[in-house]
DNA sequence: AAGCGGTGCAACCGCGACGAC
DNA sequence: TGTCGTCGCGGTTGCACCGCT
């Protein structure tokens, strides 16, 4: 069954918004309010599909969006939140007042990225460079909580099956962190861990699983005198957030609890 | 001054989710 | 319950800008 194409792609302009086609479209907003993209490019005038509507409307326009530089906290914040929720920008959005899940997106591929790989760290995983690349044919999939909602374990059940491989979850992690970056990992059983390894990623605490290492907030019980302390630990005294839900800090306003990820949709 | 490569960002595209019928 | 239309998300692309040679 073919989907029908969002808008008649013929008569519609695409490429950079004018001055004009904004205004136009900002004062039809103003008028009518948001919602309803697909008819709003006609009753507005504009030569443009309703999903780029949306887009400029969202990315660009909106009057509370707040423009320029990323703050240090924010970057730590982006980071935090990324590790918790992976790419979904529109959530790690939802946490930052005036900032669009695009720019974030954009913010992470161009900045982040890069300050994490010169931290020693897999921005992908949020792991040690030399740890992550020591453990091949794993997947990883990290849930926040006890508390995943129910499609969040479907997901899970499915990609077990799929993958038909051995789905392990360590308990004592749950105990240890129950409210952070669980992990589920997906391996032939042939290419388990050693228990070296195993030992390692399973007394990483989260603050140091983002490079924080020595931070004032880590947790765990690993040490990183030997394997750490050259991949610019030092940055840990940046930390100013503090692990989540398990210090004292308020990271996601979750004092000291469970990771409630409903409440991290803003939408 | 021109050419070139790297970077940042706005915009597009395809697909999944969801609601209406 | 199934189909269809719309919306929203995440990945990708294209282009302008900038610095270097």
């Amino acid at each position: 069954m073919g989907r029908s194409p969002c808008c008649e792609k013929a008569h519609t302009n695409k490429g950079a918004w004018t001055k004009e086609e904004d205004d136009r479209l900002i004062a039809h907003i103003r008028a009518h309010g948001e919602g309803c993209w697909r008819s709003l490019p006609k009753a507005a005038g504009l030569l443009r599909c309703g999903k780029s509507c949306r887009l400029r409307w969202i990315n660009y326009l909106r009057p509370d969006l707040k423009r320029g530089n990323f703050t240090e906290e924010e970057d730590e914040l982006i980071i935090k939140l990324h590790s918790l929720l992976g790419n979904k920008w529109s959530l790690i959005a939802g946490r930052l007042p005036g900032r669009t899940d695009n720019e974030i997106k954009n913010y992470w591929n161009t900045h982040i990225r890069r300050k994490l790989m010169s931290r020693g760290i897999d921005p992908a995983t949020h792991r040690a460079i030399n740890e992550s690349n020591n453990v091949p044919n794993v997947k990883t999939i990290s849930f926040s909580s006890s508390s995943v909602t129910t499609t969040e374990e479907t997901k899970l059940n499915i990609i077990e099956c799929k993958e038909e491989k051995i789905c392990t979850m360590n308990v004592k992690d749950q105990e240890r962190c129950p409210d952070l970056n669980l992990e589920l990992r997906i391996s032939p059983p042939s290419q388990s861990s050693s228990a070296g390894q195993l030992l390692k990623r399973r007394s990483l605490c989260f603050t140091c699983s983002l490079g924080l290492m020595n931070s004032k907030d880590c947790c765990c019980t690993y040490s990183f005198s030997s394997n750490c302390s050259s991949s610019s630990a030092s940055s840990g005294s940046n930390s100013t957030n503090g692990d989540i839900g398990g210090g004292n800090s308020d990271f996601l306003g979750l004092k000291g609890g469970l990771l409630e990820f409903r409440s991290l949709e803003m939408k």
